[in-house]
DNA sequence: GCCGTTTTCGGCCCGACTGTTTTCAGTCG
C-alpha cells in the first residue's frame, strides 16, 4: 500500500474512533500522524527500511507499526475490526453541519439508525426530536444539511472564492461602524481550495455590522447570528463566517483565524515555552490562565501595531499568511530566514499564452496590446501543436506562417511589449514530440505538455515525461499533472524523478497560473527551487483577460517559497533572450 | 495514541454559538 492510501487508512480510523466516542486526544493523535506521514518528503519504504519512521513528529510506536503493517500487506487486522463494526453510514452523516460523534452516536443507538436515508425518515417520523438533547430545530437542521449535502460539501477554487469574497470585504470596510476588515482563513493563506469565507473586523459597535452581513445581497440562509460571530450561507452554498473584535484585539485574532491550525499550534506552543499563552484574545502570562476572568476583558502584555509584533513578541521575523502552513516557516522565523518572496510587480512578463491561431480567443495583436496594457514587457506565444487537433493545433506550416507573423509585429514597432515565438508542443504517447526538432529549433522557446494518454501507468508517464525533457530544444514543461482542481485528478507521475530530470537536463517546470490547474503544485516548490529549479509562472491564458491570471500563480508561488531569483519572468527582457540563447 | 520529563504518567488550544437545557453538551473552527 503507498503512502497516500495510508494516510486515507489513518484519516479513516480517526474518523471510526471517533464516532465510537473514544477519547479524542486518541482520535487527533490518528489526524496528526496521517497528517505527519502525508508531509513525509521521503520515500516511505526507505524511511520504514532505515527505521527512521519513529523519529518523525507525531508518529509514536503504535503508529509506526501499524505503518509498516499497511505498507508491507495492505492489510491491518486492527482497521478491518473497526470498520466491520461501525456502519458505513455513520461516516458520510459526519459531513452533516451541526452533526458530530456524538450525536450520530446517539441516533445510532438509540434509533438504530444506520443511514442518510434513515436518518431523514426518522427527522421527518419527529423521532430524532424525541431524543433527550435534541429537538425540532436539529431536526430541521438536519435535513436541510442532508438536502444541501452537496453543496454544503463543495470546496471552491480559490480565484472564484476570492471573486466573492472581495466585494464583501469592500462592502464592510465602507460600514461607518468598522476600523479595520480583513480577509481570514485559508482564501487568506491562499490556499488553491477554500472551503468557506472568513471576515476579520475590528469595532466597538458589532450590532449593526452584524445585521448587515447576515441581510446582505446573496445570503440564502443564516446559520448563525452572534454577538462576535455570524455565518452564512451564499446562494451556491458557499459559507461565510463574520468575526467582531475590539480594535485592540484585531491582529491577535487576524493571527488566530488565519491560521492554519498547525501554524496556531505550533505558535501557542512557542509562547508557551516563555511562559505565555496565545489566543484570539491577546498573549497572557501563562500562569494567569485560570482566574476568573475574562480574556476579553484583560489586558494583554503587548498592544500590537501589527501581526509582526505578535511574532517578535515570540522572538521571530514576520511571517506572511502564505507561509503559515507549518512546513518549516517557525523553523526559518526564528532563524531570521524568511525569504524574500515574489510579488505580482516582480513578473515582467509571461510565456505559454494561446491565440486564434488554435483554441486563443484573441487574435496576436489582441493578445500583445493587453500584454503591454498590463504593463508587461513580454509575451510567449505557445499555441497548442498539431496533436492536439480538439484544440485546432497547428502544423508545421501554420506554426512557420505564425513565426513569420510574430517577427513582423516585432519588427513593426507597434508594440512596446516583446513577443516571443513558441509552441506548446505535445508530447506524444512514447514520449517523442509533435514536431521535429528543426522546426523547434526555429522556435524562441517551447512548452512540452501532455494531452492525451492520461491513464499511462505511473511508471510509463514518468518516462515519458522525462524522454521528453531530454530534448534539447524544449525549454519547459507544461502541467505536470494535468489536474483541474475540484474537476479532475491528475494523471499518475513520480514527480520527484520529474524535478530530478528537469534539473539535469536544465529545463524549466512552468507553474501553470490557471486557477484551475495551479501545477506544479505549490507543495514541491521549495525543495526543488533550493536545488536550483528555474521555475515559468504562465498563465496559460486564451484570452486577453486571462493574461492577468499570473497572479494566481504569484500566489501559490510564494506559498512555495519561490523568490524572483527562482522565476524565469521576473528577469527583464534583455536577460530572458539571453537565457533562450537569442 | 503521542510526547516529554521535575523520566512512565498526565496533559494534549480554547472560545463562541446553538439548541437544548434550566446550567450545559455538542459542534465548529
Amino acid at each position: 500500500m503507498d503512502k497516500a492510501q495510508i494516510v486515507d487508512v489513518l484519516e479513516e480510523i480517526g474518523a471510526l474512533l471517533e464516532l465510537k466516542g473514544e477519547n479524542t486526544f486518541k482520535v487527533r493523535a490518528y489526524q496528526n500522524g496521517a497528517r505527519a506521514l502525508g508531509t513525509l518528503d521521503r520515500d516511505l519504504g526507505e524511511v520504514i527500511e532505515a527505521d527512521e519512521l519513529g523519529k518523525v513528529d507525531g508518529i509514536g510506536k503504535a503508529l509506526v507499526e501499524k505503518i509498516t503493517t499497511l505498507h508491507q500487506t495492505g492489510e491491518l487486522e486492527y482497521y478491518e475490526k473497526l470498520r466491520s463494526s461501525v456502519p458505513d453510514g455513520l461516516i458520510e452523516m459526519m459531513d452533516i453541519p451541526g452533526l458530530g460523534p456524538k450525536k450520530i452516536k446517539k441516533v445510532n443507538d438509540e434509533l438504530g439508525v444506520e443511514s442518510i436515508d434513515a436518518l431523514r425518515e426518522a427527522c421527518e417520523s419527529g423521532k430524532v426530536a424525541s431524543l433527550a438533547g435534541f429537538g425540532k430545530k436539529t431536526a430541521e437542521k438536519i435535513i436541510e444539511g442532508i438536502k444541501n449535502r452537496e453543496a454544503y460539501a463543495a470546496r471552491h477554487r480559490w480565484w472564484d472564492a476570492f471573486q466573492v469574497a472581495d466585494p464583501i470585504l469592500e462592502e464592510l470596510r465602507k460600514l461607518k461602524e468598522v476600523e479595520r476588515a480583513e480577509h481570514a482563513g485559508s482564501l487568506r493563506r491562499r490556499m488553491e481550495t477554500v472551503g468557506d469565507l472568513d471576515f476579520l473586523v475590528a469595532s466597538k459597535k458589532p450590532g449593526p455590522i452584524m445585521d448587515w452581513f447576515t441581510s446582505m445581497e446573496g445570503v440564502k440562509e443564516v446559520s448563525a447570528h452572534g454577538e462576535t460571530k455570524s455565518s452564512v450561507r451564499l446562494d451556491d452554498g458557499l459559507q461565510a463566517d463574520l468575526r467582531i473584535v475590539p480594535p485592540d484585539r484585531f491582529f491577535f485574532a487576524l493571527h488566530h483565524f488565519t491560521g492554519s491550525k498547525d501554524h496556531n499550534v505550533r505558535m501557542r506552543q512557542r509562547a508557551l515555552e516563555r511562559g505565555l499563552s496565545l489566543s484570539e484574545w491577546g498573549i497572557f502570562p501563562k500562569e494567569s490562565k485560570d482566574e476568573d476572568v475574562k480574556l476579553s476583558e484583560r489586558e494583554p502584555v503587548i498592544t500590537p501595531k501589527s501581526e509582526a509584533d505578535i511574532f517578535k513578541k515570540l522572538d521571530m521575523e514576520f511571517v506572511v499568511p502564505e507561509l503559515r502552513e507549518d512546513r518549516g516557516e517557525i523553523e526559518a522565523a526564528e532563524a531570521g530566514e524568511m525569504p524574500e518572496l515574489v510579488t505580482d510587480e516582480d513578473i515582467r512578463g509571461v510565456f505559454h499564452n494561446h491565440t486564434t491561431a488554435s483554441d486563443g480567443r484573441a487574435t496576436l495583436a489582441e493578445m500583445t496590446q493587453a500584454a503591454q496594457d498590463l504593463g508587461l514587457d513580454y509575451l510567449g506565444i505557445a499555441d497548442h501543436s498539431k496533436a492536439s487537433f480538439q484544440a485546432s493545433g497547428l502544423d508545421e506550416e501554420r506554426l512557420e506562417q505564425q513565426i513569420a507573423e510574430i517577427k513582423a509585429l516585432n519588427e513593426s514597432g507597434d508594440f512596446k511589449c516583446h513577443v516571443f515565438t513558441g509552441s506548446e508542443v505535445d508530447i506524444l504517447r512514447d514520449g517523442s514530440l509533435d514536431f521535429d526538432d528543426g522546426l523547434l529549433k526555429q522556435l524562441d522557446y517551447s512548452v512540452a505538455s501532455i494531452h492525451n494518454a492520461f491513464s499511462l501507468s505511473e511508471k510509463d508517464m514518468t518516462a515519458r515525461i522525462i524522454k521528453a525533457l531530454e530534448n534539447e530544444h524544449i525549454t519547459m514543461l507544461g502541467h505536470v499533472t494535468g489536474r483541474l482542481l475540484l474537476a479532475r485528478e491528475g494523471y499518475a507521475v513520480d514527480i520527484p524523478k520529474v524535478i530530478d530530470a528537469a534539473l539535469a537536463n536544465g529545463k524549466i517546470i512552468e507553474l501553470n497560473a490557471s486557477p484551475w490547474r495551479l501545477d506544479m503544485d505549490w507543495r514541491f516548490w521549495r525543495k526543488a527551487s533550493e536545488r536550483g529549479l528555474l521555475c515559468s509562472i504562465n498563465p496559460d491564458a486564451h484570452a486577453i483577460d486571462q493574461l492577468k491570471l499570473y497572479r494566481a500563480g504569484v500566489s501559490v508561488a510564494r506559498k512555495g517559497w519561490l523568490s524572483p531569483k527562482h522565476i524565469l519572468n521576473c528577469r527583464p527582457l534583455k536577460e530572458v533572450k539571453a537565457y533562450l540563447g537569442l
